[in-house]
DNA sequence: TGTACATCAGTGAACGCGCGTTCACTGATGTAC
DNA sequence: TGTACATCAGTGAACGCGCGTTCACTGATGTAC
């Protein structure tokens, strides 16, 4: 499909990606993008859709060709943050191989890392006034879909069967945990710590052995006397 | 001070706290609730001076005799949320007659139960974007001390006693629980429970049990093996 | 006890600003024949 | 391979709005003598 030697297209030539008298090419994604820039930089209260326009180099009436209203554009932001969450969680599960404890260990470490590594996709998120549509709504539950994967290969419950109230709480403040962790670090609570390496540093020198030494309370029967069950799926 | 019996006032007999030609008598306060409230209605992006201003009866210049500007009233206002979380922990933590781990489990259902009671006033406080005065950051450590006081207790370690790592992942991983246990509780992510009894079984039937087994598990040799310490500070 | 005066706590009109959205439009691209 | 036409993706000017803050002002309250 590329030309490949001899003769050379005989008008302009910018590379299709970089052409702008064009249409713009990539104007969703550039707007996706800036989006999130500016989330990340000033919080949904400094957002505008203006803003975004202005950064993707266009007019402010062009986003309403994409995405209709700025809530169109928020709810697309905030499926795919979801998408990328699972993608973060799933990495960890992966991560920790076969080990149970590992694997919620490693997913706690991908939520984090997530929150901290994309702010401006993470506050927007779980924030209750952004109205769902089906695709946020299963973008969502799939996110949680790991994390509860990640529970039952722990206690060894297939996907048939119901969680216990025991193991019901294990999820939630597992959630809970690295949830809150991540919100702290965000809002700067933890800058007290002034950890050399950064963002990594506070990933495995606090998150981790934090999330080892929860996770130890959280299987009581399943790894200490008796030999495990085999993983559920897979 | 006050006239008890005789000769009534010769002019108008408004009660002090209802007359309204007066000045207004009560601004400040009217302005801090009003603001309190449209937190929580509408979160820190639908927050805005002329509102709290309008509902507070006054013209919009009003609040600048008070406040200085719109920074300076929320400062007011998150100032007065961490005293109001110092108290809840206290409560909470007196509710817990001497069970170290009791105090600390209170502690959580009060930090969980004054976010329920008082979004306006939680979803404030944790802002990385609000600049803290010396007084905002004196009430914040004031809250974060007996939540350390109550990890201190729980280790017996004494006031003038570092926490070794172990200990530090206790009173991050309680921080951190909570805090996110009441984010996600406010953003709605919990409302899939549907529990009968509103906030209050939200916070003893879930809350309170998740908490009594991640506390079970940081108290590891604490009181199961050798005898406790006495606690540290009455 | 009165009076003069300073200060305090409010009014209300006005400012300039950035916002989301609309509108008529235009030029480039894709498609039917 | 050309041509006619529909559609798509943008422009840029304009709208009305609510905002924070300023300004000169006013009337009530507190204070000095």
């Amino acid at each position: 499909m590329e030309s490949f030697v001899l003769p050379m297209p005989k008008k302009s030539f910018p590379p299709a990606a970089a052409r702008d008298g064009y249409h713009h090419g990539a104007l969703r994604k550039a707007l996706i993008d800036a989006s999130e820039a500016l989330l990340a930089e000033r919080g949904l209260e400094g957002f505008s859709l203006r803003e975004v326009a202005r950064r993707s180099g266009v007019s402010p009436a062009a986003p309403a060709h994409h995405f209709g209203d700025a809530a169109g554009l928020l709810r697309v932001v905030a499926t795919l943050a979801f998408e990328g969450l699972t993608v973060a969680l799933e990495a960890g599960n992966a991560r920790g191989k076969g080990d149970p404890v590992a694997r919620l260990r490693e997913q706690g470490v991908g939520y984090v890392g997530f929150a901290l590594g994309y702010p401006g996709r993470f506050g927007l998120m779980f924030r209750p006034d952004i109205e769902k549509d089906d695709e946020l709504e299963r973008s969502s539950l799939a996110a949680f879909a790991v994390l509860e994967w990640g529970v039952r290969n722990l206690y060894g419950v297939s996907a048939s069967q119901p969680l216990t109230p025991t193991q019901w709480n294990a999820l939630l403040s597992l959630w809970s945990v690295v949830h809150g962790f991540a919100q702290l670090a965000l809002a700067g609570n933890f800058d007290r710590f002034e950890l050399a390496g950064g963002r990594e540093a506070l990933l495995r020198q606090v998150l981790a052995p934090m999330l080892d030494q929860h996770l130890a309370a959280l299987k009581p029967a399943a790894t200490r006397g008796r030999s495990r069950t085999k993983g559920v799926r897979a």
